[in-house]
DNA sequence: CTGTATGTTGAGCAG
DNA sequence: GCTGCTCAACATACA
């Protein structure tokens, strides 16, 4: 009697170098391949209709090549994982299986949900195997060469890795599936079947990106991508152009690695053939190598840090007093700061899901440390939702280093929300495109139109206040108090590292203090432009400056 | 403990 | 268009 084995497809949405496909298939006389549409992810603010659309194809493309090459089929199930594997592995409903494989997954709500799977198909009698595949190595591999600590830094991680050796060589598509019997096959009717976008609770908008999901094109675009083999092989991810479009500047490889519709792994020894024929390559952290890598970074930082996005509970992250101003928060969201670059980026994310990794940079700045000093994890949930390469473990590790809370502590390098993109875009088309109230705005005021005499803004049909906002804050006075802010909090941070024992209670002397200089409201350097407009939010008088002096004492 | 090298992509300016 | 300096000065990693 032969054996049946479930696939469960999470990530790893791809039939080639698919190792628990693989492991699915040893020994089997049916294989079911299975996905499930877990609520978890439906609601409003939670996943965008750009990356479920992406998702669906995904899964279109995979029922698809099931059934073309393998005359078998994806089932769609649906319903919370816990419920429908319940139903599975222990009603056996809607089909009794033996074994349950599936590909590791490094995040936070993954693990739990597949420790619990795994304790519920220990119930059942059913055999779980779990495959790596995700990321180029087995993370706990990676977490033993650093004893459970990775190092926080991009240089030292490279090296350890590299000296584990190169991964495993990518491994082909099976040659056979061995498909679900016939008998099942008739009982999974449509309501198996990839749901409509419309049944994730999206509106069906006009597909606005270029990116399509799915296995098929996104080897697609690997082999149209590398074929400029030196362009692949000089690739230095800073001499890209963040304001390019249509096409962009960079590979767009991301979506494709997110949902695993292509194998890191393939992709790595892609790079490393064409590297071994044009000599003088570019190297990591720039070249695109480099860019596998700091996805593995991130990824095994992830994995190793408890609270990873949040700052609450988070040791690496800098405790940083973030004040929300929930107007500014929206007018970033919506584009419409005033400031066309930040708004044109912004609005590419919400209509495309994507943007240039330098716009997330330019953006991620303006929300944080940079302009309204909002706190990060608003922004990292804005880019989950909006970004169809949203990736948790790398999201949250960029929104922190673009925070300055971790990775990266140069506070006083702000990207400019206008001259940064002018060097690469002097015309402003980038603008003109997302921003199109912009579009006739002549050259020199395209960037800055709140600068542009008002016979100018008459003459470009856009009145700036009217047809276009005012910028919401004057960067040259918005970002000096952000400098003083992040200051006053890494002073703070020194303070708390060189007095160990004071780090559970605040300082009793700082609290007298701060009390005392509540007195002073008529002082004018007290003014601050990040007051919450409701006035409850007592951290607003916390970004004053601290005095280091006093902190020695300490 | 101290010093040194290093850190994916700043802005503004000079040459 | 490129390189390199200064601005003021953050950190990590390691010898």
């Amino acid at each position: 009697m032969g054996k049946s084995a479930v696939l469960w497809f999470r990530k790893g949405l791809r039939l080639h170098d698919n190792l628990a496909l693989l492991e699915a298939c040893k020994d089997a006389t049916h294989v079911y391949p299975v996905f499930i549409i877990d609520p978890h992810f439906v609601g409003p603010g939670k996943v965008g209709v750009n990356r479920y659309r992406f998702l669906l194809e995904c899964l279109t493309d995979l029922d698809t090549s099931l059934k073309t090459k393998y005359n078998s089929r994806l089932i769609v199930l649906r319903g919370n994982p816990l419920d429908v594997m319940r139903s599975l592995l222990k009603d056996k409903q809607p089909f009794a299986v033996d074994k349950l494989c599936y590909e590791f997954d490094s995040e936070p709500y993954a693990r739990s949900r597949d420790a619990e799977v795994t304790k519920i198909a220990k119930e059942g009698g059913v055999e779980v195997t779990v495959s790596p595949g995700h990321t180029l190595f087995d993370l706990d591999e990676i977490l033993k060469k650093f004893k459970g600590t990775p190092p926080l830094s991009y240089g030292p991680f490279v090296k350890m890795v590299e000296s584990i050796g190169p991964p495993q060589t990518d491994k082909d598509a099976p040659a056979a599936i061995p498909a679900p019997p016939a008998a099942v096959l008739g009982k999974v009717d449509e309501s198996y079947s990839v749901p409509t976008l419309q049944e994730m609770g999206c509106e069906e908008t006009p597909h606005n990106g270029v990116l399509r999901g799915g296995e098929t094109v996104g080897l697609q675009r690997l082999h149209d991508v590398t074929r400029n083999e030196k362009w692949i092989a000089t690739f230095e991810k800073p001499k890209t152009k963040p304001t390019d479009f249509n096409p962009a500047s960079t590979t767009q490889m991301s979506p494709y690695m997110k949902f695993g519709c292509v194998s890191a792994r393939k992709f790595y020894h892609h790079l490393l053939a064409i590297y071994k024929r044009h000599k003088g390559h570019s190297q990591p952290p720039v070249s695109l190598l480099g860019q596998l890598y700091w996805r593995e970074f991130f990824y095994t930082v992830g994995y190793a840090t408890n609270n990873y996005d949040r700052m609450a509970g988070n040791k690496i992250c800098r405790q940083i007093a973030w004040v929300n101003n929930e107007e500014w928060i929206e007018a970033w969201q919506q584009g419409k700061t005033g400031y066309p670059w930040i708004d044109a980026a912004m609005r590419q994310l919400r209509r495309e899901g994507w943007m240039h990794h330098l716009a997330r940079h330019a953006v991620a700045c303006f929300l944080t440390r940079g302009d309204l000093f909002c706190s990060w994890e608003v922004g990292a949930k804005t880019f989950d939702e909006l970004l169809i390469d949203a990736d948790w473990s790398i999201n949250n590790g960029n929104w922190m280093w673009l925070s300055c809370s971790c990775f990266f502590y140069q506070f006083f390098r702000i990207y400019h929300p206008s001259t940064f993109a002018k060097k690469y875009d002097p015309t402003g088309a980038y603008v003109r495109r997302y921003v199109p109230e912009l579009r006739h705005m002549p050259d020199k005021y395209v960037y800055e139109p709140w600068k542009a005499p008002k016979a100018v803004q008459e003459e470009a049909k856009c009145i700036i206040g009217q047809d276009y906002p005012e910028p919401i804050v004057d960067h040259a006075e918005a970002s000096q108090e952000c400098k003083d802010r992040m200051k006053a909090a890494y002073d703070e941070h020194k303070a708390i590292k060189r007095a160990p024992k004071s780090e559970m209670k605040p300082d009793p002397d700082d609290e007298e203090e701060d009390d005392e200089e509540g007195e002073e409201e008529d002082d004018d350097e007290d003014y601050s432009i990040y007051k919450p407009l409701d006035g409850t939010n007592k951290r607003s008088r916390k970004g004053k400056k601290a005095s280091p002096k006093k902190k020695t004492k300490a």
